[in-house]
DNA sequence: GACATATTAGGGCATTTGTCCTAATCATGC
DNA sequence: GCATGATTAGGACAAATGCCCTAATATGTC
């Protein structure tokens, strides 16, 4: 699917293939994987159902290029984290800032990795292992920024949980559509961090 | 649908309509409300689909009978914690080991609640409200024992932040089906409770 | 301009979906 | 043992689903 600009010349533009990933990402997103049909990507991508076919043949093609849409964007954003923050501290600031940043949607949607993984986990599909990849790649760079703390030990530990607390904080927002509890919960969140940052005990208090 | 014991007596058996509540309710929980249909549950409860009509008229008025009958099971779950236990923190020590119980199951579909708000908030769905009310039940109950522990303040605070904790809990348990993740969350709420018990300051230090 | 390939539109397929109707069967009170 | 209402089975319905085929068009190369 070319387009062409008002000059008249041939513009460079995105695959169509890769308008369907697009639009599907964002309707599995909001709609889910099980209540997104093709009618309903084509119609959004604005081409037939038939010309689909010639790009995905089934739908779980189209779910595993969305999955790898999104690791790639996953790695995108976690890489501009690091070069745009030189502590570690402000790089997982940034991470815990997403709640915030997405906070309309999130109460609209709850957080993309989260649903989709718990959505395939009950559709028992076998992509929600690479569902959970995306997950994986938060859980690796959260752990590098906490070793970066001085937190050798407990990395991972509390890459662990601070990935749980966030996807508790998307649970809730959702739920009771509260921003308020959103903002207090990153206000927490933010406070550890920095605590962490002062103290880096074994045990470390946190603020509640 | 009567069932006759091998005396060949009348059994006092449940109706219908309570069976097709209660395999729906499972089937909405292990396969998600999209993914399970009508003639899902005939199969299991072993009826015709055209009984099925009879009993509920709309696939949306088997979700508001599940609905409330999860309401009531999570009430009376309430109460029963309630008469168990003598001091709120034991009462809520018993919610957080909810995660220990269902853990299994968990990690294999994720919390009953949490997730059929989220598939319900995503399908925009009129019922997402009542589903997050189940939410509500805990929350209410969590923040008077809360109060009971001397946070009057906080109290509200404190059961939102222990609810979204157990949901980050449950979804990080589906995404990476770790169980040993949910036990050391467990081990750090339930030492929270203990020195919220110990020193209801404002600012209660916690383990993590 | 001719050609091979890439891409597209349009429709059709069997199956499943939620919904609904009708006729048969059951239980129960008289 | 009969009448009445409650319950059930079975099937029909249109619409939607995921999937697939074919013919047409566009594109890039020689």
């Amino acid at each position: 699917m070319l387009v062409y600009g008002a000059d008249g010349f041939k513009m460079a533009r995105i695959s169509t293939r890769e308008q369907i990933l697009q639009e599907a990402d964002q309707l599995f997103y909001e709609g889910g994987f099980e209540g997104t049909s093709f009618a309903d990507i084509a119609a959004a991508v604005g081409i037939s159902r038939g010309n689909f076919y010639y790009h995905f043949k089934t739908k779980d093609e189209i779910l595993d290029g969305v999955i790898s849409r999104r690791m790639e964007a996953t790695r995108a954003m976690l890489d501009a984290w690091a070069a745009e923050n030189d502590s570690p501290a402000e790089r997982i600031v940034s991470f815990i800032r997403i709640l915030i940043d997405n906070r309309t949607k999130i109460m609209d949607f709850g957080c993309p990795v989260g649903t989709l993984s718990s959505e395939l986990a009950k559709l028992d599909h076998a992509a929600q292992e690479r569902a959970a990849d995306i997950f994986g790649l938060f859980r690796d760079w959260l752990a590098g920024q906490f070793r970066a703390l001085g937190q050798e030990e407990r990395a991972d530990e509390l890459a662990l949980h601070l990935l749980g607390r966030s996807q508790g904080v998307a649970v809730m927002a959702t739920a009771f559509r509260d921003e308020s509890f959103v903002r207090s919960e990153v206000d927490a969140l933010e406070a550890r961090v920095q605590a962490l940052c002062l103290a880096p005990s074994n045990h470390q208090p946190e603020e509640n």
